[in-house]
DNA sequence: AGTCTATGATTTACGACGCG
DNA sequence: GCGCGTCGTAAATCATAGAC
């Protein structure tokens, strides 16, 4: 199984691996600002409603798209912080 | 000991540079599998459990590693080379 | 002792796949 | 089929340990 592209030259090693698309939006940083919020915001509730997210988006000047990953995001590094945790305090 | 346990924990999540065995298995790995370098969730419990660190950390390892690889193959080269000899020898015997 | 670079960790953005 | 969920990752960026 292949995750996002191929390359499809012969025989260089990096051929197989995972690339990313070429059409990826490049990563931007968020502002301070923006993140405080969307923290105090994932604080409130940790799954948004559709209408939460569109007023986040429109408040921070993001889409809501990113928003929507935004939570995804924080889901999982909850979810690893969580983990690495756990993993500390046995042995 | 309050003041000792936390600076415990504060000296923890310092950031350490990995010792030179640990490195040197995860080199091994990722030279051994450099067409597909992407260990699983079990081969990544084995390495962190051999290395002494989480598998949290395998996974950045690899993470840095194959983007660092793939960005400047030519200044790889010759650790490359070494981890290429060193399990051919390996396998040798 | 101060500069820098290598290295480990964290942050955005997606592809693959699942479920209702 | 759509839409949002998780999971694993790419790639950029951050932070600073350590080498020089």
């Amino acid at each position: 199984h292949k995750e996002e592209k191929p390359e499809l030259d012969p025989n260089n090693p990096v051929a197989n691996w995972i690339h990313a698309r070429s059409t990826r939006k490049k990563r931007c940083p968020y502002t301070k600002y923006q993140t405080l919020e969307l923290e105090k915001e994932f604080l409130f509730n940790m799954y948004l409603t559709r209408d939460r997210r569109y007023e986040v988006a429109r408040v921070l000047n993001l889409t809501e798209r990113q928003v929507k990953i935004w939570f995804q995001n924080r889901r999982m590094k909850m979810k690893k912080m969580n983990k690495d945790k756990s993993d500390n305090k046995e042995q | 000991v309050m003041i000792l346990r936390s600076r415990f924990l504060d000296a923890r999540r310092k950031r350490r540079n990995f010792s030179k065995q640990a490195t040197e298995v995860l080199n091994e790995y990722f030279y051994s599998h450099l067409s597909n370098p992407y260990p699983s969730e079990e081969a990544k419990e084995e390495l962190a459990k051999q290395c002494g660190i989480t598998v949290s950390q395998v996974s950045n390892w690899f993470g840095n590693k194959r983007i660092r690889y793939k960005k400047n193959i030519g200044k790889f080269q010759e650790e490359a080379n070494l981890y290429a000899m060193k399990t051919a020898l390996g396998a040798r015997q």
